[in-house]
DNA sequence: GAAAGTAGTTTCCTATAAGAAACTAATATT
DNA sequence: AATATTAGTTTCTTATAGGAAACTACTTTC
């Protein structure tokens, strides 16, 4: 074909434009300061209460009101879950649900991006 | 492996920190609703001007001003390139950067997730 | 009885994100 | 001369994000 447009033929053309559409979606749910950390942090370390994830290092400087927040909206989506433990003091631990395990891949990607974006910043 | 300890070794604890909070600077880098969009565009289309893009279904609604806030943001962290032609009515044409081509698997793994999601947003 | 730890909520505030609409400035077409 | 196209910028407005500090309510330890 000798067609130089920068578009492909239609198929290709509608099957992209759903991509795109659809990585808009993940950046809807997933965007924001601290999603992604909360998600990784209950990937890497399992299951943890509201005070220990307030306290990860992973989460240095994260506040109580937006650690509720992001944790009420994340079960919401059902990427973790909350369950009340009924020991001395209450206790809740929140839990990265199987849904949320599949996010596993693309957050390896991130890190991957974001371990070699590091070392780029710092050398230039 | 037999440990049931939430918390590994030293090294491996540090290690998991440290790419957390790299994927928490990823997503400060891309974090808002149009930039993905915009770089997947660029990386699935080639080179585009202002106004293709502000006309591109992938990026259906953005308005001028945001268009051309995300470009010059995405030009500061080298992502994309911001070239004047200099023709009739002059046209500048916005193309991804090598350094912008290394997020496509982060993207891939994105839109992956992003169709798998939207199916089961559809199926519940 | 005082202090500390649990898991939050409430109030108040500022900053940024996002968008609609109008505008600029240059050239080109009708 | 009027209209359109290019690539934006400017102004104005609203919504959301994010955060600090104080507070609730319950329990346990000192």
């Amino acid at each position: 074909m000798t067609i130089q447009t920068t578009s492909k033929h239609a198929l290709c053309n509608e099957d992209h434009t759903q991509a795109i559409l659809a990585s808009r979606d993940v950046m809807e749910l997933l965007s924001g300061k601290w999603k992604i950390a909360i998600i990784a942090t209950l990937s890497f370390e399992g299951k943890k209460r509201f005070m220990d994830l307030s306290r990860a290092k992973s989460l240095e400087g994260i506040g109580a009101k937006i650690l509720s927040k992001e944790l009420q909206n994340l079960e919401s989506n059902q990427l973790i879950t909350r369950t009340v433990c009924h020991t001395k003091p209450i206790t809740v631990e929140y839990e990265i649900t199987e849904y949320g395990k599949t996010l596993n891949s693309l957050i390896t990607e991130m890190i991957k991006w974001g371990l070699e974006h590091r070392k780029r910043i710092m050398t230039l």
